[in-house]
DNA sequence: CGGTTAGTTGAGAAAGCTCAACAGATGTGG
DNA sequence: CCACATCTGTTGAGCTTTCTCAACTAACCG
């Protein structure tokens, strides 16, 4: 999400469908599964994949995410309630995953870019308890998960991996009840643009200028604090001379300043 | 915690230790681990381990959990930065995990009472993100982490037992965040004493009356709020006639009233 | 080029925090 | 076993932060 890197930009290019039967049309084209540029030949593999498999590995890996999906913005990847069958691995794009309370209140529970999972919470009841919404037109690599289990009863790397992956969510979510239960406002707002900065630093963008794709609206349903506070803060960090906000595209000016917040 | 149940009290009782060595003191007996009553012949097996294990598996579980640990009131079980090697799972008494700011702020992650994992936030990097801090004399069962994945490349209940195991740790933190996210101060409490209740009946205790080990401050600071705060909401409560606080004993006398809240 | 949505800003209200006093419970040493 | 010190919990008063409601502007979309 947030960034537009020209690097990434061939792996939104349309691949031929070879979905079975259906016409190629737009409306079921983005609905469809289609066949997956190799993970093997992957360049977000390290971001999303264990850094030391064996070229069999690699090749069993191949054989067990063999489809990607298209989905637009605003449509849901999965919802609450829906049976789980597979994990997935953002391709291109971003996505948000919120849980719904009976009352209609609802939380942001993160936001996820490319290489990142989406699904983990399926695992555990067997039926999905987020839904996970594109924040604008994406791709996922599926990875149907009673394949994956028997991958990783093959191969420790992978085992390792998944359990690492999980255990990171875990981790993740302890750190963001952190922000929710101790922080001001501006802290909240601080560490979620440091944490995104990083983010992008990591998959080699720049973590100083970016672009959000969600809404004032949704950072704040994220953070726990309402769009116009969200609004005011940004205010403030431009006034003190932290940060340049220009609607959705940041640039982060002063680095230490904002974690000293 | 909580409940002091008479059922389970058998499970408290000194186990005469064969720990090498070492000579049978009280400073040593507290820090050292000891033979595990087996697990195939556990209590709380059900509510620690997968509901289908054949017998084989059982057998080869107590291979794998071979030692138990005492842990006495306000120590730590694992510190965060402490390298990771092994799960652990409550057998008596109860904890607390805390994740600590570099500025000193503390939040409460989770309070874990017998049958309850401790240690998944360990697997991601190799080192524990938390503390865990026992609210009462404790005990818990060891589980040596490289073992049981071992185990669970060859048992595949085992190996789905521990990915639903993490993913349910996920969902509960996401529950929670949503809790902090999105509810007053008033509606944190009646989820929290509704989530207690659930969990003791669950076990066999009673849901409507219980004891907590935690204090009025530990509660605020899981709860994202001052202990002052939690303390008028007892209050609130005992006005209009939800519950009634007696210090720590805790009777709930309005299910349905507390979660229309 | 209207109509709609997203974002900014202000003013007043409300929830929860801080500080402070006090009461009960708990623990400790004489 | 009592007296004293120390924690833990309760309650009140005033203050701070954030929310709510409202007006307005800018951007986006058909």
């Amino acid at each position: 999400m947030y960034a537009e890197p020209a690097c990434e930009s061939t792996l939104s290019m349309p691949t031929p469908s070879r979905w079975p039967v259906v016409p190629i049309e737009p409306a079921v084209r983005e609905a469809a599964p289609r066949p997956a540029p190799r993970c093997s030949a992957c360049s977000l593999r390290p971001a999303c994949m264990p850094p030391d498999l064996t070229s069999s590995e690699l090749q069993q890996l191949d054989t067990v995410v063999l489809t990607t999906r298209n989905v637009r913005r605003g449509e849901t990847l999965f919802r609450a309630h829906d049976p789980f069958q597979s994990l997935y691995a953002v391709r291109t794009g971003s996505f948000k995953t919120i849980v719904m309370h009976r009352d209609g209140r609802e939380q942001v529970t993160g936001f996820q870019i490319p290489g990142e999972p989406l699904g983990l919470d399926g695992v555990c009841s067997g039926t999905h308890s987020c839904d996970a919404i594109a924040l604008e037109d994406s791709t996922v690599c599926i990875i149907p998960f009673v394949q994956l289990e028997t991958f990783c009863r093959e191969s420790r790397r992978m085992q390792r991996h998944l359990y690492q992956l999980m255990s990171g969510e875990i981790v993740r979510e302890s750190s963001l009840m952190m922000l929710l239960g101790t922080m001001t406002a501006e802290q909240r707002l601080a560490a979620f643009l440091l944490d995104l900065a990083a983010r992008f630093q990591k998959r080699g963008y720049s973590g100083a200028h970016f672009n959000l794709k969600m809404s004032r609206e949704e950072i704040g349903c994220f953070l726990g604090m309402k769009l116009e506070t969200v609004s005011r803060m940004f205010s403030r960090f431009q006034r003190e001379g932290l940060v340049e906000p220009n609607g959705k595209q940041i640039r982060i000016v002063d680095l230490e300043g904002l974690a000293r917040v």
